[in-house]
DNA sequence: GACAAATGACACTAATATGGTATCATTATA
DNA sequence: TATAATGATACCATATTAGTGTCATTTGTC
């Protein structure tokens, strides 16, 4: 399994490529060129990331996206949850119904922590962090 | 997004059953009444244990599943790879093709990273651990 | 104002994964 | 030989993932 998306890769390099360009804004066409990616997903992705307040977008000529928060403030988890919904305990079926001993069960409590765990993690790298090295 | 899918929690459940059971075996018919999971489902879960090492199968009158190892030896981890295929690095593409700057790829170490602790997590409970508590 | 260059809104599609069912064959025991 | 079990395998329904396409709207420039 994945722990990303392709959605929220594309999210996360365009994020770090409008972060790191001198005009700290970018078009739909120069990222397409840029970094390769399908043109139309990533328009719905970069508008996507527009409704959710982490880019702001300009429309007409000229317009472009440029990041609405400071890229310290952006951490992989964040655009993570945006398209993925975030970790997330699955549900345990007995029946079809959710089980009863969910709030006792010893495998619900640990996979609960890894995921603590895992989240945890994926809230400590930041733009910020990412853009630092050369490489997206 | 969910760490472990319904199969591999059905698959849990059922080898912590069959673990603390008395006759250290049971058959999908007692698993399907007490674990209230699907038979056909469960079945077909059961077969793939049994394909993959971590159970064995008798047939025939008063046949079923049992461990092919000790429950110290089972740990989450080998059965999510079972049903899920494990952690794995999402690739990164560009224009179609795998991204050339992969190897020195700030994002994709980081997520590595993530993902070999997140895995080091899910092999560190077994099924041992999970069965000294009263519930799965 | 006309035009071009940009995003907004949103409907649609294709491919794959997930969750589940059903059937017939085979084997073992009583 | 009848019965109770698994083996093998095909099938199905739904959801998710990944992506495309179109028309509307806004904005800067000539
Ligand atoms: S929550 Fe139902 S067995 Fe764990
Ligand atoms: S591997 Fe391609 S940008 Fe990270």
């Amino acid at each position: 399994m994945k722990l990303l998306t392709r959605d929220t890769d594309y999210a996360v390099r365009a994020i770090c490529f409008i972060a790191r360009s001198k005009e700290k804004k970018a078009s739909v066409a120069e990222l397409t060129f840029r970094l390769g990616m399908p043109r139309s997903f990533l328009r719905k992705i970069l508008q996507r990331l527009n409704e959710e307040g982490l880019l702001e977008s300009s429309k007409g000529k000229g317009g472009g996206f440029e990041l609405a928060i400071k890229p310290e403030a952006i951490v992989l988890l964040d655009v993570m949850r945006i398209f993925q919904g975030g970790l997330n305990l699955n549900n345990c079926f007995l029946k079809k119904r959710i089980c009863p001993e969910k709030n006792v069960c010893r495998l619900r409590r640990e996979i609960g922590l890894i995921e603590k765990g895992t989240a945890a993690a994926l809230s400590k790298i930041s733009i910020a962090s990412l853009i630092k090295s050369r490489h997206n």
